[in-house]
RNA sequence: GCCCCCGUCGUCUAGCCCGGUCCAGGACACCGCCCUUUCAAGGCGGAGAUCGCGGGUUCAAAUCCCGCCGGGGGCGCCA
């Protein structure tokens, strides 16, 4: 027994992620994946990435590689998978076929399988009999005992059939779920059910074992969508004298109306917060965290940090609500905190031009223009502006006034001077133009030391004149200091929006 | 209907296994104040959870036991 302990610690632990290709990577199943990750990784294992492509009508190659794609993107690697091969390929079930073949005919061959020549319409008439009679429908079994000679009958009839997994009677499946505890079934709550179709291809449900079986899967992490699944898969686990490896079952993770999150609650996959302009390590971070706490308590993490704290037995077992107000908030802190400069900074320019279609209509123009800067140019704006944007979509927003040299008026600037009215609009810049013109240079650090003179000569509040000013020089009433806008920006530039301005003004 | 899982501030959660230090801690959001040329960021403070409900056990329960209620997931020739 000891020796045995001893064989099974020192195993090498491994975990996989298996998406099916039929729409893009969603929040749920990313959260899957980084959980397989990082326990992986925190143990010194591997992590294997496989398609399960068994469902012929809706998996989609294209979606195969935006799922690979996103999932690189969010900084989760796996050691062998489709894309990278490994020892116990292929990788794409649909490749793996004959493999499972050879298992259906093992279990045929040792009668833990069956046969069912039942079509659709008597299943159905079944369904519908248990249904009038008020009991759960499970398969009635009519197919489990027909002879040899009837099947070879059937068989020569060329009449289609499904394969059946035939299910003991009356037992109780016991599992240790590493965060659920112990999970009890009845076998007698389903009955025997399908592994292969009519059409030849083998069920989820079967080859999902003979995948993990075969590929030496040690510990199967999965959404708790699966749990219902799990005593199926340990009899046909037993039926081949597999091993059977120890399950996580996760949480789900669900929408604001308490529900599972699905498109119905916006935007759930990663693709989707790619295009909006959300950083990877944000997202990465706060999924971790969406039914996972480190003990230490801190929120911030990086990759390196989450694999050295993770540890599946600090999974939270109630489904958790996707908070997307707290993701938000916590790529701000990227933006703000985390990244160093230049990365952010290469961050914003690969984004405006890779996802230029994805900003708001009047925020294009003004990437195209920021996109003609050069780097050092955009790299200083970024650094005057990092505090006030969360994603990266909304650079285009704040930055504006570094980039667009013809200022026009937003509604509320229009109202603004329409309320002191148009000739102290016009006496203020008239002024302060003045004002820069006469000095020799003119910095950021200037700024705020001219309006003051120009508010004391006007005898006006300063907060009018930096208002006022702000309008001449952004279009808009609110956003970066303008101390800092105008030491960017330059004198020159500084003067030719004033006058721009005063000619607008009439 | 049947099976399974879950139930601490609006949300994510800490604490629950090993009852007392918890009249329950942190984070997001919210409110107020400060900073300030505005927005944001930042700093400080506040409000917000009778620990789903009801019974036990105990000197003592969020923590242990039972029942109930509520929510969710699964019951396919989908994965």
């Amino acid at each position: 027994m000891a020796e045995k302990n001893k064989a099974e610690s020192s195993k090498k632990i491994r975990t996989r992620f298996a998406p099916s290709p039929t729409g893009w990577l969603h929040l749920g199943n990313a959260r899957t994946a980084i959980f397989n990750y990082l326990f992986a990784r925190h143990n010194g294992g591997d992590l294997v990435l496989r398609i399960e492509d068994t469902d012929r009508e809706r998996s989609k190659k294209e979606f195969e590689e935006a799922i690979i794609e996103d999932l690189k993107w969010l900084g989760i690697e796996w050691d062998e998978g489709p894309d990278v091969g490994g020892p116990h390929g292929p990788y794409r079930q649909r490749e793996r076929f004959d493999i499972y073949k050879k298992y259906v005919d093992i279990l045929l061959k040792k009668g833990y399988a069956y046969r069912c020549f039942c079509t659709p319409e008597e299943l159905e008439a079944e369904r519908e009999k248990a249904k009038k009679e008020g009991r759960p429908y499970r398969y009635s079994g009519k197919c489990r005992h027909l002879t040899p000679e009837q099947v070879e009958e059937y068989l020569k009839e060329g009449k289609p059939y499904v394969v059946r997994f035939r299910v003991p009677d009356g037992r109780d499946i016991v599992f240790e779920d590493l965060i659920k505890g112990e999970v009890k079934f009845n076998v007698n709550d389903f009955g025997d059910f399908v592994i292969v179709r009519s059409d030849g291809s083998p069920v989820y449900n079967f080859v999902v074992v003979i995948d993990d079986a075969l590929m030496k899967i040690t510990h199967v992490i999965r959404g708790e969508d699966h749990l219902s699944n799990t005593p199926k898969q340990i009899l046909i686990y037993e039926a081949l004298g597999f091993e059977v490896p120890k399950f996580a079952h996760l949480p789900i993770i669900l929408g604001e109306d308490r529900s599972k999150l699905s498109k119905r609650h916006g935007a759930v996959s990663v693709r989707q917060y790619r295009f909006d302009g959300y950083l990877p390590e944000a997202l990465l971070n706060f999924l971790s965290l969406l039914g996972w706490y480190p003990k230490d308590g801190k929120e911030i993490l990086s990759k390196e940090e989450l694999i050295e704290r993770f540890d599946i037995e600090d999974i939270h077992n109630a489904p958790a609500v996707f908070n997307k107000e707290k993701l938000y908030w916590m790529n701000g802190v990227y933006i703000r905190e985390v990244l160093d400069l230049d990365d952010l900074t290469n961050r914003v320019i690969n984004y405006l031009k890779q996802y230029k279609e994805h900003l708001d209509k009047e925020d294009q123009p003004v990437a195209e223009l920021i996109l003609q800067k050069p780097y050092e140019y955009i790299k200083e704006v970024v650094s005057k502006v990092r505090d006030s944007f969360f994603t990266l979509k909304e650079f285009p927003k704040r930055a504006k006034p570094f980039f667009v040299d013809k200022v026009e008026l937003t509604p509320e600037a229009v109202k603004h001077i329409e309320k002191i009215t148009p000739e102290v609009a016009k006496q203020i810049v008239e002024l302060y133009l003045q004002k820069v013109k006469d000095m020799e240079t003119f910095k950021g650090e200037d700024f705020k030391k001219v309006a003051k003179q120009v508010a004391k000569e006007l005898k006006l509040k300063p907060g009018m004149v930096f208002k006022t000013l702000r309008v001449a020089l952004t279009g808009e009433t609110q956003g970066v200091s303008l101390d800092l806008l105008v030491d960017v920006i330059g004198k020159e530039a500084t003067e030719k929006r004033l006058e721009s301005f005063l000619s607008n003004l009439g």
